[in-house]
RNA sequence: GCCGGCAUAGCUCAGCGGUAGAGCAACUGAUUCGUAAUCAGUAGGUCCACAGUUCGAUUCUGUGUGCCGGCACCA
C-alpha cells in the first residue's frame, strides 16, 4: 500500500491506489484547489494519475514553471478543439507549447488569416468555460491509428505509425475532442485560464521539412495570469521598439533598397559607427598578435573547387562572367581559401606559428530571399574573419587565447554574458571521419583546457571542420550567435598548405577559423537593438548637440562646438529659431548622447548646460571640463589609461 | 525557396471603379523663448511595375519585384 512522501519529508500512508486529486484532498482543501499535476518520483504526471507504489509527490500549482508549460500545451488542445468546431474538415498535426506560448500545425486547404482570431478566440474561452475534465485513455497500437484515420486524422495516424513500438499510444479527451498526446494535462480545460492570445499565422511544413506539405500554424501566447501576459505584450512592444530597422531609419543610419537586395547602403552616421567598431577591432586584432591582410573578391572558380565550397556550397555563391574570357569567377562567400594562398607564398617554418592572419574581408552570399533580415542577414556582408595556421598541439593554448580576447571584447561592447555551443559533423562535409574525430577530440579537448562550458548542437558544423558558437544575450535578453571558432584539418591540406616543422618535415598545418564579431553588419545591427539606439559614448556617431536658447549665444555656441571637436568630440550647433523644449525633443528623439543648452547665463559664464539622453537632469560646468569629461567619455575602452595605476619600474 | 500579409507624399497612415487626403517632417514668414512639439502659410504624388477586364483602374484580376511575419536555410 502506497506511502507518499511530500517535499516536507512528511509520509502519507493510504490503504490503496490513491490518484493526486485523492492525496491532495487528505492534505487540505487548499492544496486540492491549488493543485494542478504533480511529479511522482520526479515525473511530471496527471493529477488523475493513480499511484500505486510507494512514491514522493510533489503537487505543481499555478506558480511552478511546470504550470505554465501545461498551461500553454493545454491551449494548444484548446485551439485545435476550438478550429475543429468552428472549421470543421480541419485536420489537426501537432501542437507544442514553445517558449512564451504554443502553436498548433494544422491542414487545411485555406490559411488561416488574423481574421480569424477573434471567432476562435472565443471559441477557445467558450471551450475553457466548459471546464471539461482532460481524460488520458491508452490505446493499442493499430486500433489508434485506425481510430485516427476513420475521423480522417491522416497526420495522426502518420505520427502513431512513427513512433517506436516501445511508446505507449495515450490519447486525451476534453469534453468530446479527442487528441493524440503524450501528456500530461491540467485537470480540466478551466485550468488554461484567460491570459492568452492569439498571435499570428505562418506557413510550416509538416516535420520542418520543405519537400512536405505546408500547413497553417497558428501562433499563440499563454500565461498564468492577466499580468504575465500584459508584461509579455509590453516586452513584445519593446522589441519592436528597437527594432535596429526602425532605428537605423530613424537615426539615419543606413538604407537598403531594391537595386541591391541585401546590401547595405551606410549613411554618413551609421558609416561612422561602423568606423568605430572597425577600428577599435583592428586595435584589438593587433595588439594580440594577428596579421592583417587583404585578399581579392573574384577568384577562379577552380580554386573554389579544390576547396569543397564547390561541392558543398556552390548554391549560395555569386559568379561572375565577363564576355572575352572564358573563365569563370566567383565571388568569394568566405576568406579562408584566399589566407591559404598568402600562407602558402615562400616555405613556412614552424616558427611561424601559430600564425594569425586576420582580414575584415567583405564576403556575399546568396541567401534565400526569406532569410534577409535587415542589416542583421545579408548577402553581401564584412567579417571580422582570422584564420590561425597553426600545429596540433597549438589548437588548446589558441583557444585559450581566443576566448579570452572575445570575451574582453564582447564585455567593452557592453554584453556581460554568452554562452557556447559545440557543433559537430554535419552531413555534408569533406574529410574522412577519422580526421572528423580527430578535430572533434582536439576542439573538446581546447574547451577543456580554456575552461569552456558548452552544450552539443549536434551536427550543424561547419563543411570542413566542427565548430565552437558563442551566442551573446543583449539587453532584453534575446540570444545572437556572433563568435564563432572553427577546427579545420581539411581545407590546409586541400590547397596543399604546408611548412616545414621541426624535425625538418613537411607538415599540414591545423587551420582555424574564427571570428567574433561575425559580421559587422550583423553585430552593430545588434549593437543597435541592444542600445535601442542609446549608444554609450564613445560608440555614438553623433556625441554632443549644442543647443542655443536665444540667438545672443550663437556665436558661443560656435566656439562651444569647436571646442568639443579639437577634442575629437563629433558635435553640431543647433541655432535654428526654436524654443528650447522643441530642441531637446529633437535631438533626444535622434538619440543623441549630450545635450549642450547655452542661453544668455552660459554665454555670460563659459559654461554649458549638459542634459544626458535619458534623464532630465542638468549639469552647469564650464566649457573646458565639459570638453574634457566628455572626451574622456568617449575614449574607446581599449585606450583608456586606468588611473591611479603607475608603472613599476 | 515555401505559406500568408502588405506596397498611396520624406515618415506614419486614411481612402476610393470617375486619376488623391490627414498628421508629422520640409520650405517661407512671424516669434528670441531656460530643457521632450510656438503660430501662420506654402509646396510636395508615375497611388511599386507590367499585362488584362472596363467607356474609365490608384481601386478589380493575373504576373513580376520588394518588404513584413513565420517555415526552410544560415557552410
Amino acid at each position: 500500500m502506497p506511502a507518499i512522501t511530500l517535499p516536507d519529508g512528511s509520509v502519507r500512508q493510504f490503504d490503496a491506489p490513491v490518484t493526486g486529486t485523492t492525496v491532495a484532498a487528505a492534505i487540505g482543501p487548499g492544496l486540492a484547489r491549488a493543485a494542478l499535476a504533480m511529479k511522482v518520483d520526479g515525473k511530471l504526471v496527471d493529477l488523475a494519475w493513480e499511484i500505486a507504489a510507494d512514491a514522493s509527490v510533489v503537487f505543481v500549482t499555478r506558480k511552478d514553471p511546470e504550470a505554465l508549460e501545461l498551461i500553454r500545451h493545454d491551449a494548444a488542445h484548446v485551439l485545435a478543439e476550438a478550429v475543429q468546431e468552428l472549421f470543421p474538415g480541419t485536420q489537426v498535426t501537432i501542437g507544442p507549447s514553445i517558449e512564451n506560448g504554443f502553436y498548433y500545425d494544422f491542414a487545411r486547404d485555406v490559411p488561416f488569416t488574423p481574421e480569424d482570431f477573434s471567432a476562435i478566440e472565443s471559441k477557445m474561452r467558450e471551450i475553457v468555460g466548459r471546464a471539461s475534465p482532460f481524460v488520458r485513455q491508452v490505446m493499442d497500437r493499430d486500433e489508434a491509428i485506425h481510430f485516427f484515420q476513420e475521423k480522417g486524422e491522416k497526420y495522426k495516424a502518420q505520427l502513431i505509425q512513427d513512433l517506436p513500438r516501445s511508446e505507449p499510444i495515450s490519447l486525451y479527451t476534453q469534453g468530446e475532442w479527442v487528441d493524440l498526446c503524450r501528456g500530461p494535462h491540467l485537470r480540466t480545460t478551466a485550468d488554461v485560464g484567460s491570459a492568452f492570445k492569439l498571435m499570428k499565422v505562418a506557413g510550416a511544413y509538416w516535420r520542418g521539412d520543405h519537400r512536405n506539405a505546408m500547413l497553417s500554424r497558428v501562433y499563440g501566447t499563454a500565461w498564468r495570469d492577466q499580468k504575465e501576459l500584459d508584461a509579455h505584450l509590453h516586452q513584445l512592444e519593446e522589441a519592436e521598439r528597437r527594432d535596429h530597422r526602425r532605428i537605423g531609419k530613424d537615426m539615419g543610419l543606413f538604407h537598403i533598397q531594391e537595386e541591391a537586395v541585401g546590401s547595405v547602403f551606410w549613411h554618413p552616421k551609421g558609416w561612422k559607427l561602423y568606423r568605430t567598431a572597425e577600428d577599435y577591432m583592428r586595435r584589438r586584432l593587433d595588439a594580440a598578435g594577428y596579421q592583417e591582410v587583404r585578399t581579392p573578391q573574384l577568384l577562379d572558380h577552380d580554386l573554389w573547387v579544390r576547396s569543397g565550397h564547390w561541392e558543398n556550397y556552390r548554391d549560395n555563391m555569386f559568379f561572375a562572367e565577363v564576355a572575352d574570357d572564358k573563365k569563370t569567377l566567383a565571388v568569394k562567400p568566405m576568406n579562408c581559401p584566399c589566407h591559404v594562398l598568402i600562407f602558402r607564398q615562400g616555405l613556412r617554418s614552424y616558427r611561424e606559428l601559430p600564425l594569425r592572419m586576420a582580414e575584415f574581408g567583405a564576403c556575399h552570399r546568396y541567401e534565400p530571399s526569406g532569410a534577409l533580415h535587415g542589416i542583421m542577414r545579408v548577402r553581401s556582408f564584412v567579417q571580422d574573419d582570422a584564420h590561425i595556421f597553426c600545429s596540433e598541439d597549438q589548437i588548446a593554448p589558441e583557444t585559450v587565447a581566443f576566448v579570452a580576447l572575445l570575451s574582453s571584447i564582447y564585455r567593452d561592447f557592453g554584453f556581460e554574458s554568452f554562452h557556447v555551443k559545440l557543433a559537430d559533423r554535419p552531413e555534408k562535409r569533406v574529410g574522412s571521419d577519422a580526421v572528423w574525430d580527430q578535430a572533434e577530440g582536439a576542439l573538446r579537448e581546447a574547451c577543456a583546457t580554456a575552461g569552456v562550458d558548452y552544450t552539443l548542437n549536434p551536427g550543424e558544423g561547419a563543411f570542413y571542420g566542427p565548430k565552437l558558437e558563442f551566442v551573446l544575450r543583449d539587453a532584453i535578453g534575446r540570444d545572437w550567435q556572433c563568435g564563432t571558432l572553427q577546427v579545420d584539418f581539411n581545407t590546409p591540406g586541400r590547397l596543399d598548405a604546408e611548412y616545414v616543422g621541426e624535425d625538418g618535415a613537411r607538415h599540414t598545418p591545423v587551420m582555424l577559423h574564427r571570428a567574433i564579431l561575425g559580421s559587422f553588419e550583423r553585430f552593430l545591427g545588434i549593437l543597435i537593438e541592444n542600445y535601442a539606439g542609446r549608444f554609450p559614448l564613445w560608440l555614438a556617431p553623433e556625441k554632443v548637440v549644442v543647443a542655443t536658447i536665444v540667438s545672443d549665444a550663437d556665436e558661443y555656441a560656435r566656439d562651444a562646438v569647436a571646442a568639443f571637436q579639437a577634442a575629437g568630440l563629433t558635435a553640431k550647433a543647433d541655432l535654428s529659431n526654436q524654443k528650447i523644449n522643441a530642441k531637446v525633443r529633437e535631438h533626444s528623439l535622434a538619440h543623441v548622447p549630450v545635450i549642450a543648452v547655452v542661453g544668455r547665463k552660459e554665454a555670460e559664464n563659459g559654461t554649458v548646460a549638459l542634459r544626458r539622453l535619458g534623464s532630465q537632469a542638468q549639469e552647469i560646468v564650464p566649457l573646458a571640463e565639459a570638453v574634457a569629461r566628455l572626451a574622456r567619455e568617449a575614449t574607446p575602452p581599449d585606450l583608456r589609461v586606468s588611473t591611479g595605476t603607475t608603472i613599476a619600474a
